[in-house]
DNA sequence: GACTAATTTTCAAGAATCCGTACCGTGACA
DNA sequence: TGTCACGGTACGGATTCTTGAAAATTAGTC
């Protein structure tokens, strides 16, 4: 599987040079896509998800901060600035719109492959401490957000936190008093009926992936990957 | 029986000095499978389960940190990291991922063997205390589930806790009043025909192994190795 | 702080599953 | 051939889970 990466530089020469560089270090990794004014470039962010962006500062039609803030507002995808703009106020500038990091002119471009490998990694790495995954779903601990074949989902916090228990231990048997114990916490003087009640809500978020819930009877409750 | 070791090191000369180590110390228990990057590496998690893992950090392909992370998901293994990056900042992300010992290079080999007797004694008495296991049946008392021949099969609540009594008997006779003591709890006001009904329904889910459950004819039941 | 909406808990009826019992068949043994 | 111990089958009551809906609680808004 390769990763999307966007280049966006106003200057013909360099762009090629960049384009190049990745695609001949490792053609499989990368699927490059390329733009040269800010307003291509926004155009491409709102398009499609990128792995990394690789960002020129002055742009004609939107600068690269533009760019980056405009990705920050729903993605956490790495940046790296690229620029002619070496004074300190610009750097933390960068900073301050989110980039991961910042490269002024002339710089050797492998260092910046090395730092793109580095940032992805990173990114990630991250991810998948996060993320929660089982059969057709996909829970991530960081957005708190639960997908079910790629497609988000509603669902509310009793149930989010019982799905995260039942995936923290996939495939175990977790019986309704160490469901209580963990997802309700102290409040003990309930009814353990209430797990059934859980459960089935959370089922019926879960919509077509409902089956991967499954009941132990007089044991308790699992998640399975189908 | 000999135990699984997985060695990752990208020098060629370590990693020969460490796996002949092992084998020179103890040609008879050890099983000694090495990778020399990442992918590899990868490949061979994936291809079967071990009981302990070396690995280097710093791979082509993927890092140690990927490879225990992978682990990690499914498999609670002990690892320990090999690595010349021994910056307070790698330990610290070295134990994020999970791992259960990290050493930094150069090290002393008989230091590192000590260390793999050591975690491997803590990993399998801690597995001990949660795994019941006669003939091709294993029942994992933590996660509820049991298995044949490495197969999961399914089984229901009266079953299960009774293969968990015969198994914790492994070789005994049980009589019947001692299975209903034990199993039934203080419902005593049953026919001690019950255990044979749920004798036979305990030898349908077994399947294959419905043989271990032995009858000892005018005294009771036991389960045996075969 | 009161009103409304959303969420959670409780309750009860219906459905599914389990399990105890009765009964018959088989094989061992005298 | 009669007796004894156990295996197999079948059935219905008992248990356990699911579902729906109402009551209680909590959170959000003005």
């Amino acid at each position: 599987m390769s990763y999307r990466l966007l280049i966006v530089e106003d200057s013909p020469e360099l762009l090629e040079a960049v384009s190049d560089f990745y695609h001949e270090e490792d053609a499989g990794l990368w699927e490059v896509v390329t733009a040269s004014d800010g307003k291509d470039a926004l155009a491409k962010v709102a398009g499609g998800s990128f792995d990394l962006m690789i960002l020129d500062i002055m742009l004609p039609g939107a600068s690269g901060f533009d760019i980056c803030r405009e990705v920050r507002k729903k993605d956490d995808c790495p940046v790296i600035f690229v620029t002619a703009l070496g004074s300190e106020n610009n750097v933390l500038k960068g900073y301050e719109t989110g980039c991961d990091d910042y490269v002024v002119k002339p710089f050797s471009l492998r260092q910046l492959y090395a730092k793109s490998l580095a940032l992805l990694k990173r990114a990630k790495r991250s991810e998948d401490r996060d993320l929660l995954t089982c059969g057709a779903i996909s829970l991530n601990k960081k957005t708190m957000l639960v997908k079910v074949s790629g497609r988000e989902i509603s669902i509310n916090a009793r149930e989010y936190f019982l799905l995260v228990y039942l995936l923290e231990n996939k495939g175990s048997v977790l019986t309704r008093q160490a469901i209580l114990e963990h997802v309700w916490g102290d409040d003990l003087d309930v009814n353990d009926r209430v797990v059934d009640s859980a459960i089935r809500r959370l089922r019926e978020s879960l919509g077509d992936a409902s089956g991967q819930v499954k009941t132990a009877i007089g044991r308790g409750y699992r998640i399975t990957e189908e």
